[in-house]
DNA sequence: GAAGGCTGCGACAATGCGTCGCATCGCAGA
DNA sequence: TCTGCGATGCGACGCATTGTCGCAGCCTTC
């Protein structure tokens, strides 16, 4: 099926060269995508552009992209948006389907995946209709399941690390050392 | 704050073991709470019941239990559906929440956990405040959690600690390890 | 504007982990 | 019965991660 290729694509997202390699493929393919890198410059742009497609990053410079969701909905309520990160983590997923958005996905992600990710989601309430998501057969590694309780209680504690570190037992400079040493892999 | 005790909690689970704790918890604490452990079952119970809470695991035997969630809110739209299973990942969790479910759920979880989630997600579109947190509430430790996570895989593999390990992507010597330094404190 | 809490980060020692190696078992197939 | 093959327990060694302490900058709150 043909993309319209009229609609716009806002990319908010903060890292500068992979927001420039986005753009670049995106335009390639025909898109008009324009990027902002801060709250406030997305909801700028979004206001005159009023895009179709958002691909949102959760990680704005310490800010969290979530709140960016229901405002763009707002000033459109037909727009598709994506959450795209290098932090996934499942409660910040659910809080963000939750909250609107068609789809999560973490980085790394080829264009194609991410374009999917809009045609995939465009019909709301239609999951089942697809093949939902199959079970995995293997549990989550120790790692991945450390990394989403953390998470889970990090946001509880609203992005507080000291007192989620007090809550979870564990020492306050490991903590934020777990927290920042995440963008590696897997 | 009391809760509701006349609401009834439908637990789906294909572990008899689990389900059994989890229903013995749940009972403990004033709620009716019933078991199934199948599509079928579960179906059918649901239509007696009609249960305001649903425990969902997505393992049934192979099934998957993410097409429960459209059925148990056909019969019940006011139902609230809590995903808990011990193979999380993000694409299904997207695809829980898009369904209807109101949290989802990794699997060590305590009882008051996941009493909350029902609660906390009660209110749908007041994610982003975050809940005003009523409830202290202590959260596992990592510790704990780990510990409880690799008893789980560990009795999933039937006690074999070289596939524990592999499952697990943890180095075989290591989990040895963990597992002798155990019985000792909390 | 002082007090208190949160945060990021450097430094250093203690602990824990990954890895290699080896001897011992238990079990299925030749 | 012999023979692999895989599971297990454990010693040893070097590197990676943690626990701790400390400090400076930044917010809020009063």
């Amino acid at each position: 099926m043909a993309n319209d290729m009229s609609d716009s694509i806002l990319v908010i997202e903060d890292d500068d060269t992979f927001s420039a390699t986005l753009l670049r493929a995106l335009k390639r393919r025909g898109y008009a995508a324009e990027a902002a890198k801060s709250v406030a410059a997305a909801l700028s742009l979004a206001r005159s552009l009023l895009p179709a497609r958002v691909v949102l990053d959760l990680n704005l410079d310490g800010a969290s992209g979530l709140v960016l969701i229901p405002q763009l909905l707002e000033l459109n309520p037909g727009c598709r948006i994506v959450v795209l990160t290098g932090y996934a983590s499942i409660a910040t997923a659910v809080d963000a389907i939750k909250l609107g958005a068609v789809q999560y996905l973490a980085k790394p992600v080829d264009v194609d995946t991410l374009l999917q990710a809009f045609g995939d989601a465009a019909a709301p309430g239609d999951v089942a209709a697809g093949a939902p998501a199959a079970v995995p057969h293997l549990p989550m590694s120790v790692e991945r399941m450390e990394w989403e309780h953390i998470q889970r209680v990090l946001r509880e504690h609203k992005g507080n690390i000291s007192a989620t570190a007090r809550a979870l037992n564990m020492h306050r400079r490991t903590l934020q050392r777990k927290l920042l040493k995440r963008p590696a892999r897997k």
